[in-house]
RNA sequence: GCUCCCAUCGUCUAGAGGCCUAGGACACAGCCCUCUCAAGGCUGGUACGAGGGUUCGAAUCCCUCUGGGAGCGCCA
């Protein structure tokens, strides 16, 4: 029988989230929902320099938005909690003196100069930059006398003889690292501060956490973490490391590239759903081309499934999947979604049919702004097109439309008839025309339920405005 | 510099030696439908990074190169 499957999204607050993060905590959402299992969060707050609190804020509000909801972390405790490691020090602690008295680890007192020096001459000398174990082989009495003196010291791991670390990588396949080619690491700061690799992969345990889905930045850390593991007698996850999201370009994602962040497609209007069901295709093949429902995410999830190249973040495919999640909107819901851009006097019953109207049309809420206008203001000066297709149709095709539209009001099918009779003209020479003196544009909703939209005294004055276009 | 990872249409991807004159989706172009846009339907163009092997046969296996990425931190 295959055990519970736990899995987490760990983010540390040092700045909004990205789409590459919220793939990563997608998965490990969709992950534990698929088996049956359970998804944490865990904030890596370690960092103080960096690390803010209205980070954390942002991105759980990100994460809530998304609807990747945790069953246990900040603000609801399973009991494994605090979900801040801020907050975990004191569990640290009790591990740091267990390696140091099985030797495990031990104290280092080079100076960050010192082992500058180092890194740049095993540089130069064509070799992998690793800490050469100068304080490994102090004696005890040299420590001890050092300790007391008050020299800083960091606490670093001690790795062990040669052997090969191996670990089947859920989207790498088997993996192998030869033991010696690590060079101690410190696992506590000399602030005595724990060090990522220390509290994330004992968090991990702690939190009897199963499977971890991360970026493939960890893959090389991934050995070290497992070294750590083993010398606590703690137990490892399985690890499944996730090729990085690039850009558009192919950069990598970065703040300073202006790569978009969860919080500006959110503030630009795009739906959790249109960017779940893009990210659910990222780097994953297990889900069909059409559109899923988000509660239908689980079942398309296949872990078995994740591809091992870096994806690139293509705004134009999230806009087909935000074109069909607007589809998907019904005339409530698209009133709702365009609250911040209704002007401030429309009533609720006018704004749940304006988004009725123009619900097929709209991609970003933003695009609806000029269909107020043209529903309850002034348009906008004529542009060529519109221009040329009102002085195409002339003056004389526009008194009469003034004219019929006093005897038969927005009924568009019996105001066509009329016109065609009246006027001779038909089809796309009859529509085109109207559209464009009461619109201003060519695309739009159907022109008789605009026409049933437009107040009656606006298309009035468009219609005679139209009238006196005249032609180049 | 060293170690490791990745490589199929513009993008997301299918593909685990013959089913591939490489499939789907998005995007693009054309046509149909239609008052317009969108949607829908049909059609089309566009890809196995390069070079060597292995094999009767390679997108699939091996090597080299090229390109991209990561790690090598008292950052996470």
């Amino acid at each position: 029988m295959e055990l519970a499957v736990v899995t987490r999204f760990a983010p540390s607050p040092t700045g909004d989230l990205h789409p590459g993060n919220a793939r990563t905590a997608l998965f490990s959402f969709l992950l534990a929902r698929s088996r049956g299992g359970r998804f944490v969060l865990r904030v890596e707050d370690t960092d103080r320099e960096r690390g803010s609190d209205d980070f954390i804020a942002a991105q759980i509000a990100d994460l809530a938005w998304l609807d990747l909801p945790w069953d246990a972390g900040p603000g609801r405790d399973d009991g494994r909690g605090p979900y801040r490691q801020s907050e975990r020090g004191h569990l640290y602690a009790g591990y740091f003196e267990r390696l140091e008295r099985e030797g495990l680890a031990y104290p280092c007192f080079c100076t960050p100069a010192e082992l500058d020096v180092a890194r740049r001459q095993q540089l130069s000398a064509g070799e992998a930059p690793r800490y050469l174990g100068t304080c490994r082989s102090l004696s005890a009495s040299v420590r001890a006398e050092r300790l007391r003196a008050g020299h800083p010291a960091a606490l670093r791991f001690a790795i062990p003889g040669p052997q090969a670390i191996e670990f089947d990588d859920i989207v790498r396949g088997p993996q192998s690292v030869e033991a010696a080619s690590l060079g101690d690491f410190v696992v506590r700061r000399t602030d005595g501060g724990a060090v990522f690799f220390f509290c994330n992969a004992v968090d991990d345990a702690l939190m009897g956490i199963t499977h971890v889905l991360r970026g493939d930045d960890h893959l090389s850390n991934t050995p070290r973490q497992l070294l750590v593991l083993r010398a606590l007698g703690l137990p490892a996850p399985r690890y499944g490391h996730l090729p990085l999201l690039l850009d558009a370009g192919g950069a990598p994602q970065s703040k300073r590239r202006g790569s978009v962040t969860i919080a500006e497609l959110r503030s630009r209007g795009y739906l959790p759903a249109a960017v779940g069901n893009y990210l659910l295709r990222l780097g994953h093949h297990g889900a069909p081309d059409a559109w899923i429902d988000p509660p239908e995410f689980a079942g398309h999830f296949h872990v078995d499934k994740l591809g091992r190249a870096p994806a690139h973040f293509d705004a134009v495919q999230l806009d087909h999947w935000q074109r069909e999640a607007v589809r998907r909107l019904d005339a409530e819901a698209t009133a709702g979604w365009l609250a911040g851009e209704f002007p401030a006097d429309w009533a609720a019953s006018r704004r749940v049919a304006a988004a009725a109207l123009l619900r097929g049309n709209l991609l970003l809420p933003g695009d609806a702004r000029g269909w107020f206008e043209i529903l309850g203001g002034s348009l906008p000066p004529l542009a060529p097109d519109a221009a040329s297709a009102i002085a195409e149709a002339g003056p004389a095709f526009f008194d009469a439309a003034l004219a019929t539209y006093s005897e038969t009001g927005p009924n568009l099918t019996l105001l066509v008839e009329r016109l065609k009779s009246s006027t001779g003209r038909k089809g796309k020479a009859l529509y085109m025309p109207l559209r464009f003196a009461l619109t201003g544009r060519h695309d739009g909703p159907e022109l008789a339920s605009l026409l049933a939209a437009i107040p009656q005294a606006l298309v009035r004055d468009r219609l005679a405005g139209a009238a006196r276009v005249q032609g180049s």
